[in-house]
DNA sequence: AAAATTTGACCTAC
DNA sequence: GTAGGTCAAATTTT
């Protein structure tokens, strides 16, 4: 916990420096021979800055009024449990607490479509939706594929934005600890600056606007204002999902740009070089969380863990724009519950 | 036939 | 009682 925090206070610094050190540079790029789009570009930069930095005041705590803050417990904490009522009377595990989540609004973008913001690199199966109150939308739940197979359980939730159809916010839910056959690159979404959710909905009227789940969706957004450009992650060379044409030159134009401006520092805030060496091994991949994803300001999630930052989220929709979209951690052996039953497969319904 | 989705019932927290 | 989350049977898709 000491240690996460000293982290988070790192990471926090680092963001500020780099966004000062954008606002110098764009100080440099004042000048009527710098490009227009660098200048943008920068400035972009120093928003997402700032916004991460603030962001990540809310996620370590710092602030109390953490967006979003719902129930933590999961009301049967996950997976039946039935078993093990029985047994206590009561819930023995009265809490997931531990697992961690976070959400990130993400926004389908140019051809996109298909698979929506749904397709994050993971397998999901749907095991439900649900009728929020105040959404126009209904909520999707989904859980990884392997729950049965590998005892994953991750889960999500994918609740299309009010205001914007052409964002949802996905709300992940503990961290894959399967082994994803297949990982796909995650589709091309941009992942926006989340703010109150819960507060806009709230006042509104329920209206039972069902709407078709996914399939349905296939809108082409445009553009909007933040313009932030993603990369799929270069380890992806497996499946490749027609209609995610992303087009190499895309992301080299945005590289251009970022070489011109000075990623680099940003890479390394209070890191450890170790980040940088691509994940090889198939069965660590383990991407970083999105607080943690700094870097790049490429939008960033909203973290609602309620448990420290010790944990190592899983971040399935990397969004990185760099080499170092996977960070192979030292897979970590803490943070499950100690008494959480992984031996028991009867666990996992 | 197996796998995935749909959907109403059920459960729990508030 | 209400709302959000999950289960599981039915149904659809592959």
């Amino acid at each position: 916990m000491e240690m996460a925090r000293e982290w988070e206070h790192n990471t926090l610094i680092n963001e500020l420096t780099q966004g000062r050190e954008m606002a110098n540079q764009l100080k440099n790029h004042l000048t009527p021979s710098s490009s227009r789009e660098t200048r943008e570009f920068l400035v972009e930069k120093i928003l997402s800055s700032y916004e991460k930095a603030l962001s990540m005041l809310k996620c370590g705590g710092f602030v109390s009024e953490l967006p979003h803050s719902l129930p933590e417990s999961s009301p049967r904490s996950e997976g039946s449990n039935q078993d093990f009522k029985d047994q206590a009377g009561k819930d023995v595990f009265k809490k997931r607490k531990t697992m961690p989540r976070w959400t990130e609004q993400v926004r389908v973008t140019i051809g996109t479509v298909p698979e929506g913001p749904l397709d994050d690199g993971y397998s999901w199966r749907k095991y439900g939706q649900k009728d929020i109150l105040g959404a126009s939308f209904p909520r999707g739940y989904f859980r990884c594929t392997h729950r049965h197979a590998q005892g994953c359980l991750a889960t999500k939730q994918v609740q299309r934005s009010d205001e914007d159809p052409s964002i949802y916010e996905v709300t992940y839910r503990g961290r894959h600890t399967c082994i994803q056959g297949s990982r796909v690159a995650p589709a091309s979404v941009v992942l926006v600056d989340k703010e109150e959710p819960i507060e806009k909905k709230v006042s509104y009227e329920p209206e039972q606007q069902q709407q078709q789940p996914q399939e349905a969706e296939k809108i082409v957004s445009g553009f909007g204002t933040g313009l932030k450009v993603k990369t799929e992650d270069l380890d992806s060379r497996e499946k490749i999902f027609p209609s995610f044409s992303f087009p190499l030159s895309d992301s080299e134009t945005v590289d251009k740009i970022f070489a011109e401006s000075m990623i680099e520092n940003s890479l390394m805030g209070g890191f450890s070089p170790s980040f940088l060496s691509p994940a090889t091994s198939e069965s660590n991949y383990f991407p970083v969380s999105p607080c943690q994803m700094n870097s790049f300001g490429m939008g960033h999630s909203v973290y609602t863990t309620e448990s420290d930052l010790t944990e190592n989220i899983s971040a399935p929709t990397s969004v990185t724009n760099s080499p170092i979209g996977d960070y192979s951690f030292p897979l970590d052996p803490v943070d499950f519950d100690p008494d959480f039953p992984f031996d028991n497969p009867e666990f996992f319904q």
